[in-house]
DNA sequence: TCCTACGCCAGGAAAGAAGC
DNA sequence: GCTTCTTTCCTGGCGTAGGA
């Protein structure tokens, strides 16, 4: 595993750490801070350990410490630092850092020992909110921008879902609550990213309610089939990438028309595509969240 | 055309020193 | 204790040059 070889431009930093790139050129200037590898043409070239290394500066920095003394201790004193903070104050960021290190370096031991030490002092419910959602919200940055490739986004992931799944497996036993509804979740056709559906399914299930998860990319039509097995159904769906905002309005139009004739039925969103939709004549029977926690609380 | 490096300047925020 | 001044740190903007 070490090695691998990555090498980072100062832009890719930028995206990774938050730290503009200009500062990160002045801190190399006034404080040596980083001596990353130059191109021919000058271009600067950093590596996997200058990326940890800033992560760490960054995460000392942001809880106070001068860059001006940070700069003065070694590289271990640094790392030591960094874990004497993460141990009494928010472990979280410490972690969405590890995580990140873990997705670029592929690190699965990184990646399980970090969830293991948050795991010790947190629920899971804990972790995925403060965590988790985060990190994804960031990895989303990071995809936008190119600083990832698709298998490191991938890869970290398909390890998140393995927790929750893990986590809905732990409440298999616990029986639904007598006489209540069923939640069916879904995504919309060519929408694939589940890890937000599948964690409301984790937290309908450990509250006691009925559901069904369908998964990713469903056609509409299909959901019918629901109403022969259950009389009181609520939908809930994530919009990620799909629809399109050009035709998030069609979309719950032909899904009120289709699945919500029957007064009960519901369909809640959630999803960063709905994040600027505004519907006034939204269809009834549809709510639009803004939250998991909103969500879950408003059940 | 876009990105990067570099230098310079200006300004905001915070901390510390000095004076009243 | 309060105000003023100075210093330090950080950031953003601008312009120029050169490479991808």
């Amino acid at each position: 595993m070490n090695n691998i070889k990555i090498n980072f431009s100062i832009k890719d930093l930028e995206n990774l750490t938050g730290i503009k790139a200009h500062t990160i050129r002045i801190w190399e200037k006034r404080y040596n801070l980083l001596t990353p590898n130059r191109s021919d043409t000058n271009i600067r070239n950093y590596s996997l350990e200058s990326f940890k290394k800033l992560l760490n500066v960054s995460y000392l920095n942001n809880n106070g410490l001068k860059i001006s003394r940070i700069a003065e201790l070694k590289e271990e004193e640094i790392a030591t630092k960094v874990k004497e903070l993460a141990l009494k104050g928010k472990a979280e960021d410490y972690a969405i850092n590890a995580f990140k290190i873990a997705m670029i370096n592929f690190d699965q031991v990184l990646f399980y020992n970090t969830y293991s030490s948050l795991l010790a002092t947190n629920s899971f419910s804990n972790i995925f909110y403060n965590t988790f959602l985060p990190l994804l919200n960031d990895i989303g940055l990071l995809w936008q921008t190119s600083t990832i490739t698709p298998a490191q986004e991938h890869f970290i992931s398909v390890l998140i879902k393995q927790k929750i799944l893990l986590n809905i497996e732990k409440l298999q036993s616990l029986n639904p609550q007598p006489n209540t509804k069923t939640f069916v979740l879904f995504l919309p056709q060519h929408e694939v990213h589940d890890i937000g559906l599948l964690f409301i399914n984790y937290q309908l299930r450990s509250k006691g309610y009925h559901t069904i998860f369908l998964g990713e990319s469903v056609p509409m039509e299909s959901l019918k089939e629901l109403f022969n097995f259950f009389n009181d159904i609520c939908f809930v769906s994530y919009f990620t990438v799909y629809p399109e905002e050009e035709n998030i309005t069609a979309y719950l139009k032909d899904f009120s028309n289709l699945l919500l004739n029957n007064n009960s039925t519901k369909l809640l969103l959630l999803g960063q595509k709905l994040n600027n939709y505004s519907n006034n004549e939204l269809p009834k029977n549809i709510t639009i969240h803004k939250s998991i926690e909103n969500l879950v609380k408003d059940l």
